[in-house]
Order: structure tokens, then C-alpha cells, then sequence
DNA sequence: ATGAAAGCGCTAACAT
DNA sequence: ATGTTAGCGCTTTCAT
């Protein structure tokens, strides 16, 4: 069951080594026949090339980290998936790693990464997270990285991909208005994610703009729980603030305020109409399905896998930042409630 | 930026590459002064130990592939928890890869991680799968593989993590009967996965012994997903078949159909109570909360990588099926509807 | 207790 | 066009 190595196939075909490394990989420098014969012996005998050899060689270990918060809801999934389009016909591996919301892992699962010495490091931050500086670190000491959605603040100049979240939640808040929300209350994101006030804003400018703001309207959670959906509603009804409508910071925060509001009766989108940001197939899995900004998440996989070939390539690129354009989906949840 | 190796720190230090390496994990035949020394200098340095290099000397590369049908549902994500707990306390990278129900790209997947040399492979198999011949090429050749939740048919004998399925199955639909059901529909899984008909034979035992099976009451689902729930619900209203209850195969399924049947104006638990089979936040995302088998998932992991750890030490070891208990547990989609 | 040297599988100068 | 050799970073005999 030994493993068959060049050196195998050399003995085997009476040729060197370095012909035999040449027939796999080498276009010219090769006689054709001996070329074949080296292939058909390959495939005869079952060579497999050993990836760790060529390793050790090249100081690069084809591979990248992707680290996540989480992998409960189907969002990571869905940018892993563009991140593998990319990476995978390259011959990198994806190691993947989750944080858990928990900024202590996202330390651990870093360094972890930097042990095995991947060539990059794709990550999407812990909401909380205070490990700005080693990010600094870690991409001084040679492994480029590249953020997604949840980026570190405006002080660390990197490369990342986000979305247009302030525009498409204004525009996602004037929708609620044109269905005939008059009180639009807001489920703020944790205060620690940057996304939360460029949402927030994008919802403040247009209840601003119709002249309908009110601060109490505005529910700081503490998480993107369903927990914390529920008990953003129970706030807003303990406080007395009547509404119409709610825009929420993730789907999973306007998922536990629906299931909440249903469970005291009310009519979903007749009593309230919601709307959220996400892009993942968990609004269409509650009913009545969710309207949602839909963040392209394919594509800033995509995205974020080019970027790290690019640094990986070559460590001197200037950092870029690419902004993504999110689409608006309407479904039941916000479905025409003009009276 | 150039990272700092052993031999570097055998100069810094006038001492031969062997004693650094000695110092770095020996226990004895080292100078404890020495090897204090050493390992000042190599934090001082800031000396990383070259996994790469280890993996050539070993022929193993620590890591091992973890293979899943897909990561929409977090059921993958779940397991995968348990199997990091077990392997990364050892030093193993995990890789992750989808297959998104496509047995070719569940081919590729195993291929790649071939190539990639992975010490062993834990997979969960698409439906519809037939690799089960690359399955036996692939462990013939050398790598370890385990198998969980959807295995290959009994004429392949591997080791592997089940689920009591049909004890389970068998208790739920006895629950649903409880609380006043009496036209218990099974939305089935696949017939490629063996999990289908054992959950589907425990249902079919319980309405046997009361004595109210009807084979129209069985729809067969061609997949997992909310749609093939909202088709079976479909097909039995256009069969005019009359339930008041329904026991899917998959908490996605029973989504499926609950939407559907809320869509229709129908009440649940009211008109039709639903129970599933899962073990995934799903069951408690939507309203009302499913009722459903909760498949211990992190356990199924960490059986998982305990089991792949034996078969890497020791490839001989015989095969071994461990089999989990399933817990009940009971939400309002089937809640005292007695009348 | 320490050092010298071989070797894991492969590629790439450098011969020939 | 093919062969020889060195070397990637590390561990591990085998000497000393």
C-alpha cells in the first residue's frame, strides 16, 4: 500500500528522476515519446504527486484560512462557496475555522492558521472583537489577509469586501414607507460591527427625510440572535412605542421578532411589516418569507478569494477595497399593506 | 519578513541544528541549560515550527477532510464542532468541503483530498450517491474514512456514526398519536438514503400496531429541501388524502410543508400537527417551533474524529458502527391538539 | 550531551 | 534531451 514516488516511477523506466519530474510537469526539454511513457507508467503503477514535497519546496503551502463567526446560518456557507470557485481550480485547500462569536477563538484560530502557514487568511470578524493588533501582526509577519462583511475599524488599513449596506437599507426603509409603514422601528446591530451604524444611518436618513424619526424607535441589540430579535419587540412594548414596521439589522434578528409578534397574535405584514439585511436562504424558510437586502454573498467570496491571490502573489499590493452592489427582494413580510 | 528556522537559530546560538531540534521536544539527552537557551532564543527569534517539513519525514500531513452534502441547513456545521473538538487538541487541520448533493462533486471532493494527502476522511454522502466503489479504492489505497448520518449501503462494510432512527421515528409518530392525530402523513426521504426507509419503517410499525397505515399516506420526496416538502403537501391535498398530521423525514422537509400548509390558512398544530427528524436550530427558527428527533450532532462529530484517530494509528483496526441515542423533544407545532 | 549526516519527495540549476 | 546534484526544514540514526 506504499505510496509510488518519482523516484519509483525512475527505477521502474530506467530514467532519472528529473526526467521523470520534467514528463509531468515540463512542455518542451522532454522527448515526447519518453514523455508518454513516463504518463502511462504513472498512471499504471498509480502515481500521485505529494503535495507536501512541493511544499517544502516553495516555502507555500497552497492553502488558505477562512475564518467565520459562525456557521449556523447559511451565510458563511454561501461565501465559502465563492471563495472554493476561485480557489480550488488553483489547487488551494480551504481550511476552514469558526470563531463562535467569541473574539478569544478568533485569536486561537489565527494563530492555529499561522502555525499551519497558510499563504492567506480570508476572515469575517466576531462581533466584540478586539484583535485589531494582531491582524497588524500577523500580516506584518507575512501572511496577507483579507476581510469580509464585518471589517475592523477605520484605523487598520487593509483589503476587504463589503456591500453598499447604508444606500440599500435606505432604500429598503423607503420601501417599508411605500407599502404604508408609518412607525418603522429599527433592530440595531451590536454597536461593535461596523455594518450596524452604516444601516442604521441608511434607515435614519430616510425616517429623517419623511420627517418620522424617533430615537425610541431605535433598539440597540446585543447580538443577530433570534434571542435577541425577541427581545429587541419585547423592549419596544415594555417601552409603550407603537409600530408599523420593523427594519432589521440581519435576518435572523427580524426572524426572532416575527416568530415573537406572531406568537402574540399579530398579523405579519398586516400589524407589522419587516424587512431585513441578509442574503441567505433563511428568509424564504420562515412564513411568511422575508423581504431582505440580499448581499450578493457568492460573488464577495469571489471577490475576497481574488483579493488574496492578488496579495499572495505579491505582498506589495496596495490594499483595495471592494464594494459590492446588494439587490432588494420583496416578499409577504412587507407585501402591500396600504390601507 | 524571511521566517525564522532552526537553522537560523543553530547559528545565533553556536549549536548544531540536531540540538536545537532536540531542545525544541526532547525530553532528555539535552542540557536543561541548553535547552532553556534554546527556547528563549526561539521566542526571542520568533522561530515557527515548519509544519510542511514535519509532513515529508512523517508521510503524514495532519489534516484530515471532512466532506458534507452541503452547509445550508447547519447540521454539517454542528458535527463538524464535535470533530474539531476531538482533532484540533491534536494538532489536525480540518478540511471542509462541499459536495452540494452532486455525487460528481462529491468524486471531486474525495479526489482532492487524495491529492491533498489527507491522513483520513469523515464524509457524509450526498443522496443518490454511487461511489461507493471510489469508497472502497480510496480506503484500499490508503486513507482512512468514516462515515456518518448517510452511509453507504450494507454492502460495504465501514466504520461509521448512526442515529437510533427508526427507535426514534417510531416514538415520534407515537407522540404525534398522543396528541390526537389520527391521519399521520410521512413525507419520506429519498429511497438512495438508507436513513429513509428506517425512519420510514418505524412510522410505518406504529401505525401498524393502531392499526391506521394507508399507503397514500407515505409521499416520497425526491430530495430534502422546502420545496420537495411544499411538492409532498401538494401531492397529497391533490390526492385528496385527508391528515391531520405529519411526521417528515427532515426538519427542512417539515418546513417545507408547514409553510405551504400556513400559506393555505391551514393552523398548526390545530388542523395538522408536524414532527420532524433533525437536531439542527432549524426546528426552532420558525413558528411555531418544530417539534423533532434531535440527532445529538456535536456527539456524531466527535465519534466521528475518535473513530478516523483510531483507523490513523492503527489502518488494521477493525471496522466499528457506533450507533447514538436520539433525543425527543416536543414544541408547539405538535402541542396538546387532543380534542 | 552534542554534532554530523542522511533522508522524506520533489524541482531546478547546472552539467553533459 | 537527459542525468547529476543540491536543497527546501526538520527529525533521527549514528558517531563522538
Amino acid at each position: 500500500m506504499k505510496r509510488i514516488t518519482i523516484k519509483d516511477l525512475s527505477k521502474h523506466l530506467n530514467l532519472s528522476t528529473s526526467t521523470i519530474s520534467r514528463a509531468l510537469l515540463d512542455e518542451k526539454n522532454i522527448n515526447a515519446e519518453t514523455k508518454q511513457r513516463v504518463l502511462d507508467a504513472a498512471k499504471a503503477l498509480g502515481y500521485k504527486p505529494n503535495a507536501t514535497a512541493l511544499n517544502l519546496k516553495t516555502g507555500k503551502t497552497k492553502s488558505i484560512g477562512f475564518v467565520v463567526p459562525e456557521m449556523v446560518t447559511p451565510f458563511s456557507a454561501k461565501v465559502l462557496k465563492g471563495v472554493q470557485k476561485v480557489l480550488y481550480p488553483l489547487g488551494y485547500k480551504v481550511i476552514i475555522l469558526q470563531s463562535d462569536e467569541k473574539p478569544s477563538n478568533e485569536r486561537d484560530n489565527l494563530m492555529l492558521l499561522e502555525r499551519f502557514n497558510v499563504d492567506g487568511i480570508i476572515i469575517n470578524l466576531c462581533h466584540e472583537t478586539q484583535n485589531e493588533e494582531l491582524y497588524k501582526e500577523i500580516i506584518e509577519r507575512g501572511t496577507p489577509m483579507v476581510f469580509f462583511d464585518r471589517i475592523p475599524s477605520k484605523t487598520l488599513d487593509v483589503s476587504k469586501v463589503v456591500v453598499n449596506d447604508t444606500i440599500k437599507a435606505a432604500l429598503m426603509v423607503e420601501h417599508l414607507i411605500s407599502v404604508g409603514c408609518k412607525k418603522i422601528a429599527h433592530l440595531m446591530g451590536p454597536s461593535s460591527v461596523r455594518n450596524s451604524s452604516d444601516r442604521a444611518n441608511g434607515y435614519k436618513r430616510i425616517l429623517t427625510k419623511h420627517n418620522i424619526l424617533e430615537s425610541q424607535l431605535i433598539i440597540k441589540c446585543e447580538g443577530v440572535s433570534l434571542e435577541d430579535g425577541k427581545k429587541a419587540v419585547e423592549k419596544l412594548l415594555a417601552k409603550g412605542v407603537e409600530f408599523d414596521g420593523i427594519f432589521a439589522f440581519t435576518d435572523t434578528l427580524a426572524i426572532g421578532a416575527m416568530n415573537h409578534l406572531l406568537q402574540l397574535n399579530k398579523r405579519i405584514p398586516e400589524d407589522v411589516a419587516i424587512a431585513s439585511f441578509s442574503g441567505t436562504e433563511l428568509s424564504n424558510y420562515v412564513f411568511p418569507p422575508l423581504s431582505s437586502v440580499e448581499q450578493p454573498l457568492v460573488k464577495m467570496g469571489k471577490a475576497a478569494g481574488k483579493l488574496i491571490l492578488e496579495k499572495i502573489k505579491d505582498a506589495t499590493v496596495a490594499d483595495r477595497t471592494v464594494v459590492l452592489d446588494a439587490k432588494l427582494i420583496y416578499r409577504a413580510s412587507t407585501k402591500g399593506i396600504v390601507s
